[in-house]
Formats: structure tokens, sequence, C-alpha cells
DNA sequence: CGTGTTTTTGAAAATAGTCAAGGATAGTGG
DNA sequence: CCACTATCCTTGACTATTTTCAAAAACACG
């Protein structure tokens, strides 16, 4: 990492939170402040294990988590991926022990946040509880997706479905150009995304790509046109929830997120 | 609060947020008074429509609701199902307008809570707000372990999945026995559910009554061996989140919920 | 350079979907 | 009460999709 200090302009969690509330600069040195303590992990290492009474909260600062359950005997499902500005565990400071398992997908760095911190902004600051508030309601919406992807659309769909939204996710916190974007996920990752079978999966990138609808290489994926893949499979990224809402006051930083 | 008024001790709200908080009689006055504006709903009609900007959030009291999507060319994934103290929509007040519809499964009561005096709660009071943001999480715990479902179990295993959250969620708000309850669900709903074909849902269903596992019978569930059920299909009710946090006050009228 | 994972391919088997049709059920209007 | 309609439920035969099993090529890493 570079010399010279974590600057808010580029601190993934205030980038996150724009869509979600009217923050001021006293807020976003709160958020900036929430960053402090950050720690690297391993790829596959993990964050959070099912059962687990967390002492307080994780933050993705740089780098890919991801969320999964275990399935009787050893089957996994990957319920969620966790990109810059993404908190783990928010729910668990509410819900108690976590119901799940999260792990780091890259190498990533996260913050430590402990529990009375986000005590103090979560249950007193109400600006702020409602800018992470909506964090964990988008959070559900693109769960609420991934369950209509996975009982509707045809597995190759699907696939550029979550490509679709993986670029997307990206350039929201400054990760991705307008075409590309890192795609850190192997294909038995992509199974348990997609609940198929990694040769599936192996089948269906290779069709994609003679489509033309996708290109790969280097752990990058690259849409060459962006309209046709989302065309191709019916993508609405209204459930990403990026238009703020009138009454929150002026989208004056609001970014360009499309075509 | 005095027993000549008003049910609270019926009110499925409070039922419901017993596990969410540590409620006291206040609490359960202002939560039996958001019940008061009560409404009556067909079968199939909406409540929330995609798009909706929500004027206020929508509480079931009787009956069945539930959250779908529609995808494509109209197919329809099914994406929750709401009973009786689950609120259909608290996320639009921070969401804006809604990602999904909501619609009447049977004949349904609902109440109609102004935008106003959920604010009220949900940003001012902290107790209040932390058990309707406890209410909101297990949903979304819920949504997880649907996709978990989708994802990696067997379509048989799903269904009974289902029907053994459904038998749970009901005895939780007093709407079933203890081996039987309410199941108003056709197969081409649980299709939808499920995500899998009418025809499928008719010959997995016909598979676990040969195997004794289930019964139905005028739209009722029964299940004459729970355990066995629940071992069939691998059912861990942890992701309900029915255990009180130690932390959250001594659980004194905690219902057991299984053997 | 070897070792382990990832990616790819082929052929067989299992799972789930499609098409078609008949029976059951519930509600409607005569 | 009965026919009439619509939806729901069920079954059979056929087809398509996806998995399983097996094996080899490509790649990454110490």
């Amino acid at each position: 990492m570079d010399a010279t200090v974590a600057l808010p302009r580029s601190n993934p969690l205030i980038l996150r939170l724009r869509y979600g509330a009217d923050l001021d600069a006293g807020d976003r040195a709160m958020l900036a402040d929430l960053s402090r303590g950050r720690r690297t992990l391993e790829p596959q290492q993990d964050i959070v294990r099912a059962g687990d009474r967390a002492a307080g909260v994780h933050l993705v600062l740089e780098g890919y988590a991801f969320r999964y359950k275990l399935i009787n005997d050893g089957q996994r499902q990957i319920l969620g991926l966790l990109l810059p500005g993404d908190f783990c565990d928010l729910q668990s400071i509410v819900l108690g022990p976590s119901d799940h398992y999260i792990a780091a997908l890259t190498a990533c760095t996260v913050a430590d946040i402990p529990q009375e911190r986000v005590d103090a902004l979560v249950f007193r600051d109400s600006r702020l509880a409602r800018a992470l508030w909506w964090a964990t309601l988008v959070d559900e919406s693109i769960l609420r997706e991934w369950l209509a992807s996975m009982g509707q659309r045809s597995a190759d769909k699907r696939i550029a479905h979550l490509f679709c939204e993986l670029l997307l996710r990206q350039q929201l916190v400054g990760a991705a150009g307008e075409r590309e974007c890192p795609l850190p996920l192997t294909q038995p990752m992509l199974a348990d995304i997609l609940g198929i079978t990694t040769i599936h999966v192996s089948r269906i990138l290779r069709d994609l790509r003679l489509a033309g609808l996708i290109q790969l290489k280097d752990r990058r994926l690259l849409v060459p046109d962006v309209a046709r893949l989302r065309a191709f499979c019916d993508f609405d990224p209204t459930y990403l929830h990026l238009v703020r809402m009138p009454d929150l006051g002026a989208a004056e930083d609001v970014v360009r997120i499309g075509p």
C-alpha cells in the first residue's frame, strides 16, 4: 500500500453510502474513522464463522469476501459477494450469533470495528443509522435478486446476470472500468454461487465466450458490449437501489451508472 | 398494561418480536397500536407493486401474503411468505420504491401504518427500533436459507425444508399445532417458491406422502413425525434466530420450539 | 521441476421439463 | 340442483438439461 494515508475520497464505504443518504463532512469523517484498525487476510481465511458471537463488525476495505453456508455433507452455497465498502456482519449486533460463514475470497483488508462504535452510530445518530440500514437493505435486495435468478433463470443467463451485477458494483467503488473488471472467482466458486456443477460452469462460460458476450483473461472479465450482455440476461439494476430518494436531499455527486 | 384492554396476548406482531428484544408494557402498547387501521384483502390482491413509492408500511395481521418478482416473460419467483406479525415492506422507508411485488395469498387483513408513525419508532425509540430491525434481519436470514436450499438441496428436501419452516413459523404466532398447520399454497405456487414445475411438485409431494413424511388434506399440512421430517431435510432452525440474545435480558416467556 | 488446483472434453446416467390428456374440485349462473 | 367453467391435481411418454464419472490439458506456485 502506498505511503500517503488513506484518503476519504477513495474510502469505499463512503463511496458506497452515497446512494443511501446525504452525508455531510462530519458523517464522512466518522465513516472514514471506522476504517482505521485494518487487518490483512489471506484468501480463503474465515472472517466470521457460523455460531460466532461477534465482538464487533467487519468492513471490507480492499479485495473480495464472500458469505456461504454449508448444507448437508459439506455442499457449499455462496450467498453473497462482499466488495470494498460492504459490511460483512452488521446484522450480528442485532441478530446475535451468525448463521453463516464469511471468508476472504482474495487477499483482502478488513476493518475490525468494535461493538460500541457501531452501537453509537446505529442506535444514536439517525442519519448515519439510516445510511447503514440502507446498506443492509441493499444486501437483502441483492439476495432477493439472486433467489429469483436461481429459481427462474437458465444457467447461462444466471452467469451473465451475475457478471452484469459485479461489473456495476465494482464501478460504484471505483474498482472497474466501463467494460471490464476484476473477476477473482474460480469456476468451482461460480458453481457454488449459481447452484450448478463446476463442469457445467465451464461449458456455459465457453458458450458465452463463443457467443461473443464475454471475454475472460487473467482473472478479469471483459464485456465487449455491455448493453448486449444486459439484454441477453434481462439485467435491470433497479434492485441495487442506486437512485437517491428524492426526500433525502439533492444528489449533487451521484455517479453515472451505465450507458 | 392491564388485562382488559385489547389483546396484546394474541397480537401476532408482539408474539413475533418476543425474540427480537425484551419489550415492556409500554412498547407492547405502541406495537398493539400499530394494528389499528386494519383492512381486508382478497386472495391474489396486490399489497405493494414493484416501483411503488410507499406512503406507509404494511403489517400482516391475519392470513398469508407473499413477495414475488416477475422475470423475463412473466415467470414468477416467490421470494418469501409473510405470516401474521410480519411486516411487508418495512424496508421501503429507507430503500424507496419497491423492487418487488407483495400480494395476499389467502384472504388476509393487514394494517396500513403511515410513514410518520414508523419513522417515530424506527428512528427515535432505540429498543423498538432494535426489535423492528431484528425482524427485517430475520427475514433476510430466511432469504439466505432459501437461497442455500435452492442451490444445494434436491427438490424433495427443498419442499420438506419449506414445510418444516412453515410449521414452526406458524407455531410462533399461535397459528399451528404441534404437528399440523394451515398450508394454503397451491402446487403452482409451491412451484414458484421452489423454482421447479408444477408437475414436478405434484410428483414429489406424492413421493413424500408415500414415504409417510407428510399428509395433505383440506389445505392443511400434517407431519406425523416432525423429527423424522426434520432429519430427512436437515432442518436446523438456527436461521430463524429464535434464541434471545443473552445481553437483552431474561427470556422469561420464551416459547418452546420443537423437541 | 513436480504437485495440486483449475479448466476442459467426452460419454453415461439422473434429474427435471414439456406435451398431452383425464379426473378432481370449487365456484358461477341458470 | 345442475350444467358450465376454470383452476388444480395427477399420470404417462418423451425430451432437454444437468450431473456424474473418467481423464487429460493448462496453469500456478513453491
